[in-house]
DNA sequence: CTTGACACCTAGTAATACATAGTGTAGGTT
DNA sequence: AACCTACACTATGTATTACTAGGTGTCAAG
């Protein structure tokens, strides 16, 4: 999956993946790639600096904790976070509709 | 509709336009707009420039003509710009579904 | 003791939608 | 006649942002 596709998606995603619980960076990724069933396998200088543009934001909190002799850093959704959470769903459907009825007509090749 | 969402997916939506016939810049983004139901309204300096550049990569040709005084740069798909269409779209696809999945699992706000 | 998975970070680059401003024609209104 | 709006295209600059490429450090397995 080329990466330019989800320009400007990116933060629904991980706010996504944050919905049903706090996570680590690392673990952000691997459910993301799990998720998506391998579709989204981002490497990480793409979601670390993503995570602290949301938290700069106000969307995420986030705690150091320490596992095993190593740190992570926990992401948390904020209340801001869960309203922007709801509101970029909301835009990426009336995006996807609005693309649907533009593709609409275009006929897909050899299939008559 | 935030224009930002359409990052990576502008190429696909002018293609798309083009597939039933050729059309000058300025009829594109009316289509466009009518196609999407109002969603897509874009400005002229975001629609030529993807012109310009979608025919320097060879997806589209185009000439001059001159109606009523008016002149006009009417593009058309080349065969590459065909095939572009018909990858792009089944790039969407995955994309759309590879979003889903990660969408699913979310619950919506107040909605048990 | 080296490799690889885990876990984080930052600086720089490239792509690109958009803002802004400019050129010019045609047709209608006042 | 003067003005405005829709039509129609162009160029330049900016902001955002995903990604590349490098770097730090821990731990377990071979």
């Amino acid at each position: 999956m080329r990466g330019q596709a989800l320009k400007g998606h990116l933060d629904l995603l991980l706010l996504a993946i944050l919905a049903d619980g706090a996570r680590h960076g690392y673990a952000i990724i691997d459910e993301l790639r799990l998720r998506s069933d391998e579709a989204f396998d981002l490497p990480e200088g793409t979601v670390y600096p993503a995570l602290h543009r949301l938290q700069k934001g106000g969307y995420l909190s986030s705690e150091w904790t320490e596992v095993q002799g190593r740190r992570r850093r926990t992401y948390r959704l904020t209340e801001t976070g869960r309203g922007a959470l709801g509101e970029q769903r909301l835009a990426w459907n009336d995006f996807t509709e609005a693309m649907s009825r533009v593709l609409k007509g275009v006929p897909w090749p050899d299939t008559p």
